[in-house]
DNA sequence: GTGAAAGCGCTAACAG
DNA sequence: CTGTTAGCGCTTTCAC
């Protein structure tokens, strides 16, 4: 038979409510007491039913965490699984745990989280993905649904989010590349509705004026993250104009770039990519990148997360991760 | 205030248990009352509590996954993202929830799976990764822990397991190199103390001499999972023997190897690797690899648990997925 | 500081 | 077929 707080209140002499304290850690409970109860609860290996605790005090002590359900897109993208490693090993620490289920239109990963917080399964929300205008986000804070998203959301407003510095990220991306010597440099980056694109456009604009040069509208495109879409911007710039540099937002349209590159033959084109996937490390000769550190955004999104349903003091409403870049190619 | 079964009974003027038996699909419940009780709940828009129901029927409907603590691991083989995919597409066609945890070493797993048993906050777990007499699987066994493990174990007795069938891709490998004219091929796998390896490596064996060729020691060689190891591998070949082919059971072996052929200059060696990591798709020509339907293994580990759990009579011990030769060349 | 008792929301005998 | 009742294992007032 399972071992319950009333067998371990029986073997300590004390009563149910006593060794409840104890395992809440309350405070006026006397460490003569307290040691006889955790004695107990040694001797018989007791491990509290964290349901029965749940029901009791109507916390969960769970986070939920609804992944997209395109294969293709996860196997692709690095991201996911880092930053679910970052989430998982800060909710350890903390004694939370995460429910994890996937979705496939934004609205079935409404009802998705309709049910598991009206279920009583989870406390709190991480957003992996947020969208313009996001329907779960607005769901969400309908509702008091406490979430957190990765990606620095449109309006901020009691919003609890983390991200990285792209504005910094990119601006360091691209004078690297000037200090390589290059002076006519090209911009390929996902839509300009995107609040990530637009801050790492301004990073660009901002290096390339701060280093004495121009932007020119000609140099920059904006595509899909995929690797046909850097293929076809990086043509079409071949085609119109000259350019010595290629800064991306992501790797794939960085391994399209260069797949132009080669098919046209030419040479001494320095390319960029983004989010340092395995993609780019493998690539001949690697691609210069910027790490992301995705799991560090799991786990501050997981964090902060945390301390607000803690209603902790010090809980912060948003949180910013370090790139790094990572110059493969010296 | 949150709704709970009494204000739907009251709202359909029945008696809590007999909403509770219209919740649990009861056999003896009239239609009327069912279709009343139904109502009630659409128009209070009541969500059981899922806690209060566990609690009540000592089942969690809740199946606990450990991943692996090694960030790099996990963004270089997009394997535990899709099976992770195809674990919670099933769990939630059937109602289960999905615990995530991660863990370091192999003890760490053991006290991490041990706490979600005795805590009661699982009825049985999915694992990912199997060593050589695994220790966790060893734990779970000793303490009657339902679980399902993806690989074939060693002894097989009273597991359950999903795996390919490794044999058979690698026996369809080395045919197709035999196919585009090849005669002497070499074998680049794990170590052969893994199962999968041996099976693969057999696979390799039989169409090779089911071809008419023969097996020669020289031709095979045993390395880690890195693409360091496959270029050593590799450089080793070519310094001691000869050969116009290297089927590899991995595609960071193959990646090696093909830069170790590029290094020293050598023509017309067809590589192929092991898994479709978006990897080999973007490698410069593409590997030709085996496509292992990694969301097919979570999903059917999955269902294999579940149906074990739910005490089906036709629930199976084990299951194979289909594998697929990708022929990114032609 | 500690015990008794009620209750979290649900299920499952036991009656009828 | 349906209502009554007694828990599931824990927390939390309210006393003392």
């Amino acid at each position: 038979m399972r071992i319950t707080i009333k067998d371990v209140a029986k073997l300590a002499k004390v009563s149910p409510s006593t060794v409840s304290r104890v395992l809440t850690d309350h405070p006026k409970i006397s460490t003569d007491t307290k040691e006889r109860v955790w004695k107990a609860m040694k001797e018989l290996d007791y491990h509290p039913n964290v349901t029965a605790r749940k029901l009791a005090t109507n916390a969960t002590r769970t986070l939920g965490l609804v992944l997209p359900n395109d294969v293709k897109l996860l196997a692709e993208n690095p991201f996911f699984i880092q930053v679910l490693t970052g989430i998982t090993t800060y909710a350890r620490q903390k004694d939370y745990y995460i429910i994890l289920t996937n979705a496939g239109t934004e609205e079935d990963e409404i009802k998705t989280l309709n049910h598991l917080f009206r279920s009583n399964l989870i406390d709190g929300v991480i957003m992996t993905v947020v969208r313009e205008e996001d329907k779960c986000a607005q769901f969400l804070k309908e509702n008091n649904h406490p979430f957190v998203v990765i990606g620095k959301p449109e309006e901020t407003d009691d919003m609890i989010w983390v991200d990285n510095d792209n504005f910094q990220a990119m601006y360091e991306v691209v004078n690297y590349i000037i200090r390589q010597g290059n002076t006519r440099i090209a911009f390929i980056g996902g839509s300009e509705a995107l609040t990530v694109t637009k801050n790492r456009l301004s990073g660009y604009k901002m290096a390339i004026t701060n280093r004495g040069l121009h932007v020119e509208s000609e140099l920059i495109k904006e595509v899909k993250f995929t690797e046909e879409e850097g293929y076809k911007a990086t043509m079409e710039l071949i085609k119109e104009t000259t350019f010595d540099a290629i800064a991306t937002t992501d790797d794939l349209i960085a391994i399209g770039a260069l797949k132009a590159i080669r098919d046209t033959g030419k040479k001494d084109i320095l390319v960029t990519g983004f989010n340092n996937t395995p993609i780019a490390t493998y690539q001949n000769p690697p691609l210069t990148t910027v790490e992301i550190n995705a799991d560090k955004l799991g786990y501050y999104a997981a964090k902060l997360i945390i301390s607000k349903l803690q209603q902790e003091e010090s809980s912060l409403n948003s949180y910013i991760v370090d790139t790094k870049l990572i110059q493969h190619n010296e």
